[in-house]
DNA sequence: TGCCCCCTGCAG
DNA sequence: CTGCAGGGGGCA
């Protein structure tokens, strides 16, 4: 499910609720959600939150981190007290925890609790200490934050040229490229940039890599300030929704007239996954 | 550099 | 029933 803006998101509101609080369980409903030794973090307070493009970081006092990658289909839901919390639209309409999804379960000193919920069971949560975080070929291997200060449409460019026969589309979503950028960004991003998602690389300008690296950071920003996209699965902690699809331009618009220019929107499927375009303003590439 | 796979559930 | 869904690891 989520990309940065919605993993940012669960990380601006569980940065929130849990910072200071101690684990007191964790209950695993599904054992291979959870990969280390739970029992070790009980009376661990929680320090820190972070995100690193999709994957969440809860760091524990005392140097232990849980890393937490929601993939195609995870939720973090928080519930404090008796409190039903929002909602889901296909889960479980009354947004009670545990539903049918729930993999794991944290409860906290003050009795609140947080789920992870996976209906799909792709994601996963790992216990790594300092050297295992250091290490980790996963985060290792990331590319540029598109929010960080240093990241230039220059080294856009630079990371984009590695894959000069790829398609844009598929070039960005390499998470060495560029961190976070997920399908629904992708999209959108190419859109803005005017660019059609079949491009290949070596075909693009200084000014398309320009544009490009504009409309990466314009999608997930707009993304970001919606709450996220909801498509089926992604709520935040307090189990609301994420608006961005409302405000898309392509992403999940097929057969709707473009916001431009009213021509209709047409889907593909590229390198396997969903891609989404308007005809008019994106011009096809020869190709 | 592409394709299959991990899984569940929903829409057509 | 088939196809498809915010990801990414592993394998030719």
């Amino acid at each position: 499910m989520p990309e940065l803006p919605e993993v940012e998101t669960i990380k601006l509101s569980l940065s929130q609720k849990l910072i200071g609080l101690k684990i007191k369980k964790i209950t695993l409903l599904n054992p291979k959600s959870f990969d280390g030794n739970f029992k070790g973090l009980y009376g661990l307070e929680i320090k820190t939150i972070w995100r690193r493009a999709k994957v969440l970081g809860i760091d524990l006092v005392g140097g232990v981190t849980l890393l937490i990658h929601l993939k195609m289909s995870g939720q973090l839901v928080y519930q404090n007290g008796q409190r039903i919390i929002g909602g889901h639209p296909t889960l479980d309409m009354t947004g009670s925890m545990p539903n049918n999804s729930t993999r794991v379960i944290f409860e906290f000193n003050d009795d609140s609790k947080l789920f992870f919920n996976d209906q799909r069971k792709f994601g996963w949560i790992k216990i790594v200490n300092k050297e295992q975080l250091a290490s980790n070929s996963l985060l290792k291997k990331l590319g540029p934050e598109p929010f960080d200060k240093n990241f230039t449409w220059k080294i856009l460019k630079e990371n984009l040229l590695k894959h000069k026969s790829q398609p844009v589309k598929t070039a960005i979503l390499d998470q060495t490229t560029i961190a976070g950028v997920g399908n629904i960004y992708a999209s959108e991003a190419c859109f803005l940039a005017k660019l059609d998602p079949r491009t290949k690389i070596k075909d693009l300008t200084d000014s398309d890599f320009r544009g490009l690296y504009e409309g990466i950071k314009k999608s997930l920003g707009n993304g970001l300030k919606h709450g996220g996209s909801t498509i089926a699965n992604f709520i935040n902690p307090e189990g609301e929704k994420g608006y961005y699809l409302d405000y898309a331009y392509v992403y999940f618009k097929a057969g709707k007239p473009c916001k431009i220019c009213l021509t209709k929107i047409e889907k593909f499927q590229l390198n396997g996954r969903g891609t989404y375009v308007c005809p008019n303003c994106q011009l096809a590439p020869t190709l």
